[in-house]
RNA sequence: GCCUGGAUAGCUCAGGUAGUUAGAGCACAGCUCUGAAAAAGCUGGGGUGGCCAGUGCAAGUCUGGCUCCAGGCA
C-alpha cells in the first residue's frame, strides 16, 4: 500500500502560516488541520488569530473550535482528532495539510509519540502541587529511578506527570514508544529574520486590539472562564486578565504581550530547529515548487 | 545660591562596622520538553563601580573637590 502524503506547514507566530496554507491547500487541492493549542478553544477567536470563514475561501478546516475553554484540553485528544480528520481528508482524496505552531502537536502527529494511558489527575495533581520539587524529585527517585534520571528535576510539571503514571500503573514509566504512521511527510517552515517578526507581531497586536481582544476575554470571563484559567493560556489571554482586573495598566500589557510573543517565537524556532528534514521557505514561490516536487 | 538624597550590568535597584573572582529582577543570548506545550522549566555572557585626588596593607564602601540628576528651601 502506498504512503499518504501529508504537508507541515509550520512557522514561529506572526510569520504567516495561515495565508500561505490557505494558497496552498487551495493550489493543491488539500484541506488544511490546524496545529494550535488555543485555536482548539471555542471562543477564543481574535487573540488566537483564528481564520474566519471568510479568509478560509472555501478551504475545509479541522480541530478549530472543539474544546470549551474551561476545560482542558491535551495532546492527547489532539492526536486522536487529527488523525481521524486526516484520515477522513485521505479518503475524499485530498491532501491533508497540517498548519499551526504548536511543535508538540505536530510531533504528536508526525513521529506517532505513544504517550502512556494515564488520564490526568487533577486532585492528586493539586496535591502534588503544593510540595516542592526537590520533594516531589525523591518521590520519582524511589518510585522510577530510570526515570528520575533522565527528568529536569526542577520541573513541577514533568515530575507531577512522571508520578501520576507511576502511582496509577503501580509501574515505572514506559520507555519513550513511537507507533510511526504510513505518511510522507513534507515539513515546509517559514522562514523569519527576528526583526521582521518582532515588526509583525507589533502590527498585528494593533490590529487586535482594534478588533476587540479585549472584549473577547471579558465575553470570555462572563462565561464562566476564571481569570486563573484565562491567565493559563498565556500572552494575549494572560496579560489582557490581568488588565481587565487592574493587576497592570493598558501599556504594561501591551508591552508584556509584544515582550512574551517575542520570547514565544524564539521557544517555537527551539523546537523546530531540531527536525532537520524541515525546509526553510521565503516565500510562496518557494513553498510551492517543494510542493510539486514532493506529490 | 543653600539644604538633603542619589550617581553600581542595557533598565530598575541590593550591597551592617572598608578585606578573596561586586549581586538580584527584568532585558539579551542559548537550550529542555512524550496526556496543561501560547504551558512548565534550565544554562550563559555581560560592570575601567560618575570623575579626580587623598587616607589605609586593602576603598563601591572612609575624606576632600568637581560634574550631573531628583526633591525641598530661597
Amino acid at each position: 500500500m502506498a504512503n499518504y502524503k501529508l504537508i507541515v506547514i509550520l512557522g514561529p507566530t506572526a510569520s504567516g502560516k495561515t495565508d500561505l496554507s490557505i494558497k496552498l491547500a487551495k493550489k493543491f487541492n488539500g484541506e488544511v488541520i490546524s496545529a494550535d493549542s488555543r485555536q482548539v478553544y471555542k471562543g477564543m477567536d481574535v487573540g488566537t488569530g483564528k481564520v474566519t470563514k471568510k479568509e478560509m475561501k472555501g478551504v475545509p478546516h479541522y480541530l478549530l473550535d472543539v474544546a470549551n475553554p474551561k476545560k482542558i484540553f491535551t495532546v492527547v485528544q489532539y492526536q486522536k482528532l487529527a488523525l481521524t480528520a486526516i484520515k477522513k481528508i485521505q479518503k475524499k482524496n485530498k491532501i491533508p495539510f497540517l498548519v499551526g505552531g504548536t511543535g508538540f502537536y505536530i510531533q504528536s502527529i508526525v513521529d506517532g509519540a505513544v504517550i502512556p494511558e494515564v488520564k490526568p489527575d487533577w486532585k492528586l495533581r493539586k496535591r502534588l502541587e503544593k510540595k516542592p520539587v526537590e520533594e516531589l524529585f525523591e518521590m520519582l527517585e524511589k518510585l522510577d529511578n530510570r526515570r528520575a534520571l533522565i527528568i529536569d528535576k526542577n520541573n513541577p510539571r514533568r515530575l507531577i506527570r512522571a508520578l501520576e503514571i507511576v502511582l496509577s500503573t503501580k509501574q515505572p514509566v514506559p520507555a519513550v514508544f513511537q507507533n510511526k504512521p504510513n505518511f510522507d511527510v513534507l515539513t515546509l517552515g517559514i522562514n523569519k529574520t527576528k526583526e521582521d517578526l518582532v515588526e509583525l507581531i507589533g502590527k498585528r497586536l494593533l490590529r487586535r486590539l482594534n478588533n476587540g481582544m479585549i472584549e473577547e476575554v471579558k465575553k470570555l470571563h462572563k462565561s464562566g472562564v476564571s481569570w486563573k484559567r484565562l491567565e493559563e493560556f498565556g500572552l494575549e489571554y494572560r496579560f489582557v486578565a490581568q488588565y481587565l482586573q487592574n493587576k497592570i495598566t493598558y501599556q504594561e500589557m501591551a508591552d508584556k504581550i509584544q515582550k512574551e510573543s517575542e520570547h514565544y517565537a524564539k521557544r517555537q524556532m527551539t523546537w523546530f530547529k531540531r527536525d532537520k528534514k524541515t525546509h526553510w521557505i521565503k516565500n510562496y514561490t518557494e513553498a510551492k515548487k517543494l510542493v510539486e516536487n514532493f506529490l
